[in-house]
RNA sequence: GGGCGCAUAGCUCAGUUGGUUAGAGCACCUGCCUUACAAGCAGGGGGUCGGCGGUUCGAGUCCGUCUGCGCCCACCA
């Protein structure tokens, strides 16, 4: 007992008067990193681990509601598996590689990358930023800034999150950019190589004129664009017949014109297949082909091929092995050289109208050049057309011939494509329905992943190119950095067998400019956490990992490339669950975004209400499915918050009467129950621990929070306004005991379920009576709430409620104080429930100021008359 | 056009394998200073479960069909 009592006085904590939240966040964030609450314990097994795959939040600048939403339902599987003793590996990173932080950089500090300046360790930024006219700087200088500015950011990200309540192991840190990052992203695309998964193609492809890379099929968008519908006259060239009408969106493309395509069915152009026509203003002869692609219903029903005007272009260009004749250069603009094949002097003198133009003036000159030669049918009619952009993009892409890497991702090959799918169906979808989100994807694909990127803050590749003696690069003959030595700068760092003097010089050797697109360094996100090849100790003892959580947008993205890597490397899954979160979207249920302005910051909301009341709110958005933002909610939250505390500090605030005073130990002494009334509280709260429990094993974390929600409000307003008066020994000591106990097994059972939503009230009111941490204390289980109530009724608790009911609804209906003195109430009902009433006629008689309470058995349901 | 999801009270949502008069919270109305909580407590009104048809003793729940909304994908002639 003297050890109890040093244990009591050496915690400090005790009830307050008046528990608030205020403060609780600030206090427990402090306690919870200094006593290292949630770090790793890596002696643990594989068996015995619990590893999260976090994703990495894009570091653009802030984060919005939605994050703080979907980041706390990762987190309340990450406690409850926690509590439940699995080891949690739960780490965070930072996606600060890429575009978004490149262009925050460019507009924030008013800079643009030149690769081709030199290093200069002395820049200063300038006063103002000038997105205008930004300065050129060098690369290294360009990577530095970015460094620096997602530094900023990813603090503020840190502190918002430790705000939330997130259990993270902060020493588990990472970033996309950062060394262990880019190791394993070189060393798994040299594997890659190594195996032929990865190869390098000169090809058409996807291609931004603004930013000027190429892009892949999964960072496509398809946006309405207006232009016009113009007719134009094709010539044939035996001169036998009328001229031939086709109809396009984009004239300027008619000088890359290769042939002009129809339906092998269709009648209207069956005589023309195999005769050749001749392309207006430039007069370039041309196939007339057929070709099952073409829809007759569609235009004119025969469509002008270019390179490329699309990528229906491109398949008949390839499977009619039709000649290339680009005319879009890299930046947008028609070509400034006149092509070879343009011969005459009249499609010379047509083609200088339109070089170094911008598609889009291009487009006016060649109208205006149709419209001369009379070969502009009618005038150009106004059409809403679809075009691809990249997501990040304002200008519709063009198709340009380049030299890129790719990854086989069963775009261009069957089987493997039916293996990606095989291993979709291996992850435990969370909910299922997202699994055909995956699938449609995988089956729709139309190419393999396109993964360099001509930009600068991201992965270089490890490789180099051998330059002959008129020093142009030997692409086929790539050389390549050694495992052994990554991660490398191929700029900045020679290949095996040469010195850095012999860069870019004939017979020397150059860099691959390129970066990895940064899907191809985020679907490592597995492997960078849990330490492939870095630490295999520690990746044996995570991998494969247990959850994924993630939002739906990037199921084509992320999480396909995930698995494409992980069966790649490791001939597995990467994780065995995929937990695919909803989106918070405003009251009128539009998505939040920055352009529409509904964006609702999440630091003043937290503020406002506290990170529980937050958390409250999140964890009643189901996964995969949009909630609404309503802040009036969070109010309610708040109010469960503020319930949790004075709830806790009401069953705390007895100690036992018949055992030794100011002992946790006695007020928990299970044997002390014995009153029915409680036995029955402890047998709903069994069924409720284990319908939790159930819950949240299936990850409906919302059901979870429901039950233990609705039980605590039962608990609330009925069976501690019933026990009041037996607790505060109105009568003698066993009784009140019994109360007493029940209240605090109760207590410790609800701040239990409670805690993976409310982790700081929980915390904070565990504080006052438990040694320790509540979020490392043990889930309850049934057993442990049941084992004291052994055989007893819920049925008590409920009909009794019942009662307590009618004899309320009287006194609010005489519009008098609950305190009145009822003269009389009379229970009808079925033998058994009055029974079942009869057992706690003590309480009930206490609890409604009843003075003479008579049973009378009836058929009816239970109802009780009330004589005030 | 292909795929997926949703439709229950004014709002946000529960309704487990079909089973009594369909639930909760918010909002609204009426009361109550009651020794955990007035940032509280008690009570109340409010729904032909999107339409139509079917299976069944019985349908919010199962089947068919239609309508509306949302998301993903495809769609540049």
């Amino acid at each position: 007992m003297e050890q109890q009592q040093t244990d009591l006085a050496t915690s400090g904590a005790r009830v307050p008067d008046k528990p608030t939240l205020e403060g609780l966040e600030a206090r427990w964030i402090e306690v919870w990193e200094r006593e290292g609450t949630y770090l790793f314990d890596r002696s643990k097994t594989r068996e015995q681990v619990y590893s999260i795959d976090t994703p990495p939040p894009t570091v653009s600048g802030s984060l919005h509601v939605g994050h703080v939403f979907s980041y706390t339902h990762t987190d309340v599987i990450a406690r409850f598996q926690r509590m439940r003793g699995r080891e949690v590996f739960y780490p965070m990173g930072w996606d600060d590689n890429g575009l978004p932080t490149e262009r925050r950089v460019q507009n924030d500090f008013g800079v643009r990358c030149d690769p081709s300046l030199p290093y200069d360790p002395d820049f200063v930024l300038p006063d103002k930023p000038d997105a205008k006219r930004q300065v050129p700087i060098s690369r290294r200088n360009f990577i530095e800034l970015c460094e620096t500015w997602t530094e900023q950011v990813e603090t503020a990200y840190e502190d918002l999150w430790r705000q939330v309540g997130l259990s993270v192991d902060w020493t588990h840190n990472y970033t996309t950019i950062g060394v262990a990052s880019i190791t394993a992203s070189q060393r798994a695309f040299l594997r890659n190589l190594a195996r032929g998964e990865a190869y390098q193609r000169e090809a058409p492809s996807l291609w931004d004129v603004t930013f000027q890379t190429a892009v892949a099929q999964a960072e496509l968008e398809a946006r309405e664009y207006p232009g016009h519908y113009h007719r134009v006259a094709f010539h044939p060239t035996d001169g036998s017949r009328g001229p031939v009408h086709i109809e396009t969106t984009r004239p300027e493309l008619v000088p890359a014109c290769v042939a002009l395509i129809a339906h092998p069915d269709d009648e209207r152009y069956q005589p023309l297949f195999g005769t050749t026509v001749s392309s207006p203003v430039f007069g370039v002869e041309v196939p007339v082909l057929a070709h099952p692609g073409a829809e007759p219903d569609k235009g004119a029903g025969i469509a002008m091929c270019c390179t490329f005007g699309d990528l229906t272009d491109v398949i008949w260009w390839r499977e009619l092995d039709l000649p290339t004749r680009s005319v879009v250069g890299r930046d947008g603009r028609l070509l400034r050289d006149t092509p070879e094949w343009l011969t005459t002097d009249a499609a010379v003198a047509a083609y200088a109208e339109l070089a170094g133009k911008t598609t889009f003036s291009a487009r006016t000159a060649m109208v205006e050049a149709l419209r001369a030669s009379g070969d502009l049918v009618g005038e150009p009619t106004p059409t809403q057309r679809m075009a691809n952009f990249y997501e990040n993009g304002d200008k519709p892409l063009e198709i340009v011939t380049s030299r890129q890497w790719y990854i086989r991702n069963g775009g261009r090959d069957e089987d493997l494509r039916a293996t990606f799918v095989e291993r979709g169906r291996e992850i435990a979808w969370v909910p299922d329905f997202m699994r055909h989100r995956y699938e449609n994807w995988v089956n729709g694909l139309q190419g393999d992943w396109l993964i360099s990127r001509q930009r600068f803050f991201g992965v270089p590749f490890p490789v180099w190119y051998p330059l002959d003696a008129d020093g142009l690069p030997l692409h086929d003959a790539p050389l390549l950095a050694d495992e052994a030595d990554l991660p490398v700068d191929p700029a900045s760092q020679a290949p095996a067998g040469f010195t850095d003097d012999q860069r870019d010089t004939p017979g020397g050797f150059t860099a691959d400019p390129d970066v990895m697109d940064t899907w191809a360094t985020s679907s490592l996100s597995p492997q960078v956490v849990c330490g492939w090849e870095r630490d295999p100790d520690l990746f044996a003892r995570t991998f494969p990992m247990d959850l994924r959580p993630q939002a739906h947008e990037i199921i084509r993205t992320w999480l396909f490339a995930t698995v494409v890597r992980a069966h790649y490397e490791h001939g597995s899954v990467p994780w065995s669950h995929a937990a695919i979160s909803g989106l918070v979207v405003d009251p009128d249920r539009k998505k939040m975004s920055k352009s529409k302005g509904n964006v609702v910051v999440p630091t003043e909301i937290l503020e406002r209400y506290g990170s529980d009341a937050v958390r409250w709110r999140a964890a009643g958005a189901r996964p995969g499915t949009d909630s609404p933002f309503d802040e009036a909610q969070m109010k309610i939250g708040r109010r469960l918050a503020i319930k949790v505390l004075n709830a806790s500090k009401f069953a705390l605030s007895f100690d036992s009467v018949s055992g030794p005073a100011g002992s946790r130990d006695a007020v928990l002494d299970s044997s002390a129950v014995v009153d029915p009334l409680d036995r029955s509280l402890l047998a709903a709260l069994a069924a409720v621990v284990a319908e939790a429990t159930a819950a949240l094993d299936a990850y409906e974390y919302t059901r979870a929070l429901e039950v233990t929600e609705s039980f605590f409000w039962t608990f609330c307003d009925d069976y501690l306004e019933l026990v009041k008066d037996r607790a505060y020994g109105g009568r003698g000591a066993a009784p009140a005991d019994s109360a007493r106990a029940t209240l605090a097994l109760a207590l410790s059972v609800q701040l239990r379920l409670f805690a993976p939503f409310l982790p700081f009230v929980t915390e904070e009111a565990w504080s006052w009576w438990q040694d320790g941490s509540v979020h490392r204390s043990s889930w309850p289980t049934a057993e442990e709430v049941s084992g004291t109530a052994a055989g007893a009724d819920p049925a008590v608790l409920r009909d009794v409620s019942v009662v307590l009911a009618a004899v309320r609804k009287a006194k609010s209906e005489a519009k008098t104080s609950m305190r009145t003195e009822v003269a009389a109430a009379t229970v009808t009902g079925p033998q058994d429930a009055l029974d079942r009433v009869s057992l706690a006629t003590g309480d009930l008689k206490a609890t409604g100021s009843v003075r003479e309470l008579t049973m009378a058995p009836g058929d009816s349901a239970l109802a009780a008359t009330v004589t005030l």
